[in-house]
DNA sequence: TTTATAAATGAGAATAATTCTTATTGACAA
DNA sequence: TTGTCAATAAGAATTATTCTCATTTATAAA
């Protein structure tokens, strides 16, 4: 029902957007992409449905980079690397939170935990090289 | 110099209300809490000082939870546990990102590594209890 | 005591990311 | 063709944060 007709067009370029890149973009970033596509679609448009995939679970939210939301379309655990001199944010694959961790968590804290989210900053290799 | 003078009064309980709390405040909490000793107090006097600290290292931001920035007087590296019901935020001491993966990450990134963060997303424990 | 100066502050304007409102459009079914 | 309902565009509204600038304050100098 969401795919192959002619509705939620906008919708799953949106989707289709996040999920072919590696940017970790801000709706700012997926509108302008998905303007190339489709010159009309509003800002608006885009932040409601980064909104209900986030709330779907389709996407995750890396949270703010100079106050700006970050959003991501691979929702697998992965670790992130985000430099605070360029706002680039990168993957580190094959690194996980060990499951010790996680399991410590929700023991110490009584509650349920739901996700986890490993994050490195500091100045990535271009911004190094650039800065010296 | 920064120490017993007249000088720094509201920056010195700024600081020391953040080193006095683990409940992980917003700006606006401190600047809530100071008006108590110094009623005339501005908003902006708080953010201008919470940035100076941040700079200096002496405290760190957590990022926004909601849409607004959580600030820790506690520089040492611990995990948080953030609920999604509540916005509160909690520490879960006695748990460490292990070192090996701190190196893995200087590694892979080939850049450099300034910190690390690592939070856990859910409903914490009264949360639990209040919704069922 | 007076004066100078430089930093810290208060007040409020400005900014900018995000959300909200409402009229319109578009897709599909009857 | 018509009706319905969700999705959208446009832009106003909101709100956390930053910025500007005149004022205050603490200390040092005269």
């Amino acid at each position: 029902m969401e795919q192959g007709t002619k509705q939620f067009k906008k919708r799953n370029a949106i989707l289709a957007c996040l999920r072919g890149t590696d940017v970790h973009p801000s709706a700012d970033w997926v509108h302008a992409q998905i303007r190339h596509e489709y010159p009309d679609i509003s800002l608006g448009t885009v932040y409601r449905n980064l909104a209900l995939f986030k709330q779907q679970g389709v996407i995750q939210s890396l949270g703010t980079v100079n106050g700006v939301e970050r959003f991501d379309g691979n929702v697998d655990p992965h670790v992130h690397f985000i430099c605070r001199c360029c706002d680039s944010v990168i993957d580190l694959p094959q690194m996980e939170v060990p499951e010790s961790l996680c399991s410590r968590a929700a023991d110490e804290t009584g509650g349920s935990v739901a996700a986890c989210q490993l994050t490195f900053t500091g100045t990535c290799q271009s911004c190094c090289a650039n800065n010296q």
